[in-house]
RNA sequence: GGCGGGGUAGCCAAGUGGUAAGGCACGGCUCUGCAAAAGCUGCAUUCGUCGGUUCGAUUCCGACCCUCGCCUCCA
């Protein structure tokens, strides 16, 4: 079986194949942050399901060119601009260095490109120009510029590709005042917005006077920018499938006349405790929130990969506990074999990867993925105690593991080295289990925990862990 | 109102026209001074409800209920 994924232009599971003649190159374009705030739970779903993507097709051997761009430029950032009375610079500066500094923890691999929006004002301005000339976008009265999706259908092109869209059922739009635009058409959308008072310094000249980008021309202008007229994959979360993604597919398809991406993944939203995400239910995590729980980025990372990118996923605090439970039986044995592993690998017994492989090729199957693992752990842990597993055998089976771990990237992290005043303790309590003092040696194991430290007694001495 | 996802054990979550993966939690056992950790082991006659097709349905079809998302700048 070979690699495939639900296609929402298919609306089916299709079998990938690179534009690329060679089939070894790959673009990945990933819809970024807006930089007004910092990311939640919600978002960072999406952007581990990126990661994801990036990491399993680098896995298949593809060369890999994954671009995420950053929205530094929108109406809620000019807000806070306007509030705050900071340069845009150095109010979306904040939020994008947060942005990064989270991605890190989750352990995602840093994009190859993260453009800006408001370093791509000469693309932008060059793609709606080329519109222009193609008569499918127009200046408004109102001095902004519009894309008509009339004068796109007139060319015979496609808008709705990946919704169905019946515009006399649609009701007109609840966030947007339609009565603020000179659009022909309701349906229009702004391509360059023209400036008004309360953008303040926040514009750039163009051909049809001072003002910004509207939010869908710049991830069209600097995903072909990067990686072509015409590329692989395009990924999002499913909120943006429209308007978005379908605007983008028209400004692109009708500028170019090329058709713009192949295949379009979309990942489900979570809830959070079983409910939609809000801030007054108490239940609108951001990283940071999560990680002041004591929770690390890792266990995040592991919960939200757990779930089929394509579902609702319903994250939990106590899902987060499992999580941590779950990875340090994975650990557990992870270690063992490390213990064990010497010589020459030796990969006789690989059925886990051949699993593993199949599981992901059918559209990123996580859940039956992990499902393997925890059974070769089983497996692993059995022949450990029956000792009939070799030290070159494990050197194999450690190999396979890092190389599944290159696409999941939960590899734990080195242990930290015991304080002298904690060894110390624990030294002064094998003396007194020694001496049969079990009321002398319970209470310091006590006062080992209070400072963070959990004794474990084993028959090769004891062993500290850190809480 | 239109369009599109979902409802599987206490919780999370795979899956299939032939009799329910895996994880967490929980119980038993081994080990242990006691613990902890780890290991082993047990844990859904049943897949939202009601009908239909079928030798057989959780899986296919229909109706209904519940839930989530989008419907013009929300991942």
């Amino acid at each position: 079986m070979s690699l495939s994924f639900f296609n929402t232009l298919a609306r089916d599971v299709q079998a990938f194949a690179p534009l690329d003649p060679a089939g070894k190159k790959v673009g990945i374009y990933c819809c970024g942050p807006t930089v007004y705030d910092f990311a939640h739970i919600g978002n960072w779903r999406t952007f581990v399901f990126g990661d994801l993507v990036h990491r399993y097709l680098v896995f298949k051997g593809y060369a890999v060119t994954h671009v995420m761009n950053i929205t530094d430029v929108e109406d809620k950032i000019i807000r806070r601009v306007r509030e705050t009375k900071i340069t845009l610079r150095e109010f979306t500066d904040q939020y994008e260095t947060a942005f990064f500094d989270d991605l890190k923890a989750l352990n995602c691999l840093m994009p190859h490109y993260t453009p800006r929006a408001t370093e791509h004002i000469p693309e932008i301005v060059s793609l709606i120009e080329k519109l222009i000339a193609r008569g499918i976008a127009y200046q408004a009265t109102d001095g902004s510029v519009y894309f008509s999706i009339e004068k796109y259908r007139g060319c015979g092109c496609n808008y709705g590709q990946l919704v169905k869209l019946n515009f006399d059922e649609m009701r007109a739009g609840e966030r947007v005042a339609s009565d603020e635009y000179d659009k022909e058409s309701l349906a229009d959308f702004a391509l360059w917005k023209k400036r008004v008072p309360d953008d303040g310094d926040v514009f750039w000249p163009s051909p049809w006077g001072e003002g910004r980008p509207g939010w869908h021309i710049e991830c069209s202008a600097m995903s072909m920018k990067v990686l072509g007229q015409s590329f692989d994959l395009h990924l999002g979360g499913e909120d943006l499938k429209f308007p978005h993604h379908e605007d983008e597919i028209a400004q692109s398809e009708g500028a170019t006349g090329k058709p713009f991406v192949k295949y379009w993944l979309h990942g489900a939203h979570l809830l959070v405790e079983g409910k939609k995400m809000s801030k007054s239910l108490g239940n609108f995590f951001t990283l940071r929130d999560l990680l002041a729980k004591g929770f690390t980025g890792r266990e995040i990372r592991y919960l939200l990969l757990t779930a089929y990118y394509r579902a609702t996923f319903n994250f939990t605090l106590d899902g987060l506990t499992g999580a941590k439970s779950a990875l340090a039986r994975i650990d557990e044995c992870v270690g063992k074999l490390r213990a064990l592993a010497n010589g020459t690998p030796d990969s006789g017994n690989s059925w886990l990867i051949t699993e593993f492989t199949a599981a992901l090729d059918d559209d990123l199957n996580v859940s039956s993925a992990w499902a393997d693992i925890f059974e070769w752990v089983h497996e692993m842990n059995k022949r450990l105690v029956d000792k009939t597993l070799t030290s070159s055998q494990a050197a194999g089976e450690l190999a396979m593991w890092n190389k599944i771990n290159s696409v999941l990237g939960i590899e734990s992290v080195a242990e930290a080295e015991s304080p002298a005043e904690i060894v110390a303790l624990l030294e002064t309590r094998q003396a007194a289990r020694k001496s049969k003092d079990f009321k002398r040696s319970d209470e310091i194991r006590d006062e080992l925990k209070a400072k963070g430290w959990v004794v474990e007694d084993s028959p090769k001495g004891p062993k500290l862990k850190k809480l």
